[in-house]
Parts: structure tokens; sequence; C-alpha cells
DNA sequence: TTCCAGGTGCATA
DNA sequence: TATGCACATGGA
């Protein structure tokens, strides 16, 4: 067991395994905060759905505080023992550097809704935008309750229409925003968890603005789907890094191959591929 | 000015 | 089934 669980916090010990700079900036969630940071600790604040934990992490351990313990053990995936599928992901000698560098990244388990919202507005979009637009919409229709917004529900997410998305600057993506808010009224997102990857892929790619990438990205965050391997512009650019014999520019061979290769481990190898690539090129 | 960012939809062949 | 283009937006 690598935490601890107490009333209103949660001590997480093995820090081999959890980082919270790695988890929430590996890519995989758009809202959080960085409230300080120092030479003994760093804190960030982390929102989901309606559930909210500020996390100060130092040498020694990582503290989870918050009212929903057991919402957070769940969304950190805490029983899962990451030092083992790490060691096995070492088997391939690309991922050693990777592991390396985001050594306490972890999947989180966000929820459905969200995940599928924030990864419409994702597509052909940079990161700092995607946040920007997704805390205009939570602060604009959402009220402020212990010092935060939530994520709005389906119900409030209706009354947006095509020109509210484009005030929180979703571009073009604004249309498919209420278009698939609108089948959604008619969809039991819960009963997605029961669904292999294949059906729940047509599932989601039913759905206005989800193509392969996005619903790769939903049925890995969201679903916890660890066999799908979303194929972006920064994993195109490490496959013919790392990867390739001959220079690959179709996407679809692309995840053929890495999923052919990294099998049921392909989520968490996606995730540590991408978050090293992303911030190696940021620092040249 | 052009390219790029966690791509997708749609028309066309 | 595969290919190619348009699509908002703002930083580099």
């Amino acid at each position: 067991m690598i935490y601890l669980a107490e009333k209103n916090k949660i001590i997480v010990k093995d820090l081999t395994q959890f980082n919270i700079k790695h988890i929430l900036e590996c890519g995989q969630v758009f809202r959080y905060n960085k409230i300080y940071e120092n030479d003994k600790e760093i804190c960030y604040q982390i929102i989901s759905g309606t559930y909210e934990a500020k996390v100060v992490q130092n040498e020694q351990e990582a503290i989870i505080y918050t009212r929903d313990v057991n919402y957070f053990i769940n969304y950190f995936d805490l029983k899962t023992d990451y030092n083992e599928i790490k060691r096995k992901l070492l088997a391939y000698p690309v991922m050693k550097k990777a592991i390396e560098f985001g050594y306490g990244i972890r999947i989180l388990k966000q929820q459905p809704l969200e995940t599928i919202i924030s990864f419409i507005i994702s597509a052909n979009n940079n990161i700092k935008r995607i946040q920007f637009s997704l805390n205009e919409m939570c602060e604009n229709i959402c009220e402020k309750i212990n010092g935060y917004y939530s994520f709005p529900s389906l119900q409030a997410l209706n009354n947006l229409t095509t020109k509210n998305f484009a005030n929180f600057k979703v571009g073009y993506r604004a249309n498919y925003l209420v278009e698939t808010i609108k089948t959604l009224n008619n969809v039991d997102l819960q009963s997605y968890y029961k669904l292999d990857e294949q059906k729940l892929t047509e599932k989601l790619t039913s759905l206005k603005g989800i193509g392969q990438k996005v619903a790769d990205c939903i049925m890995l965050f969201a679903f916890s789907k660890m066999t799908v391997f979303p194929v972006d512009t920064w994993i195109e650019k490490v496959y013919n890094a790392y990867f390739a014999k001959e220079k690959e520019s179709n996407r679809k061979i692309i995840r053929q191959n890495l999923t052919k290769l990294f099998g049921n481990l392909s989520g968490y190898a996606q995730q540590y591929l991408f978050y090293y690539k992303r911030e190696m090129d940021k620092k040249f």
C-alpha cells in the first residue's frame, strides 16, 4: 500500500510512484493550478467534477488534502502498483529515459462527461488554451463554492449555445460541443464502463468532434482502457524519432504498430512518452 | 507571414 | 476505404 488515508487527507509515502507535478502536467488533465512552489515543497489545487483537493508534496511525502478521501483514492488510482508497471515497460529500451523523466506519473480516473468535453476542445489546439477555455466555461456557468468552480453538470451544459462556447474561445469546436451535449442527454455514460474497447470506440466516435484520437484519450483517462494508444502530433514525433525505420505520417498505422508493441500497457507507455517528448522539446 | 497546437468532418474518387 | 482541404485562435 503506497498511501495512508485519514479523515480529511491522504498521505502518500512512496514518492517513487507518485509525483504530483508529473501527474498533473503530463497532459491528461486540464483543471489544476499550481498554488506555490519553493525549494522545500510544491502545492497544486486540482478540481475534478464537483470535487477538489490540494496536494502538497515535499521530499518525504505527498499529502492530498480533501473532503472526499475515497473519491481521490480512486481518482489517483492509488491502489495500483506503478512500480510493477514501470518494471514491465523497461523491457522496451526506448522507455528508459521517458520513465526516468516522468517516474511519478499515474493515469487518473477522470469523469466521463468532463473528459469528453475537455478532449473535444483539445483537438488541433494547445494545452494552454484548452485550460483557458475550460476555466472560462466553468467560471461562467458554475457558482464558486468553497473557493472553486466545479465542472458543470450535463443539465447546465445544455444551456450553452454555440455563441457561448465561441466566447470561451473554443473556435470551430463550438458547434461540435453543442451537438454532442444534445446527444448525451439520451446517453447513460455509466453504462459505458461495461463496454469493451471496440464497442466504446463506436459509441464515442459517433459523437460530434470525437475521432479515433480523442476517443482514445477518453477511453484512457476516463474509462481506464490501457490497450489504447492515442496518437497525436507529439506521439507522431516520438514514433518517428524512436520507433520508425522510415518516416511514417499515417497515424492509423502508427497506432497499430504501437498498440501491437505495448499491448495492455499501451496507455501507460503513451503517457510516459508524451510527457517526455513534449517537455524535452519545450526546453530546446 | 507562416507554422503549429493532445484532429475531425465532409466531399470526392 | 483513402485522400485532401477547411476549420478558430493566438503564440512563436
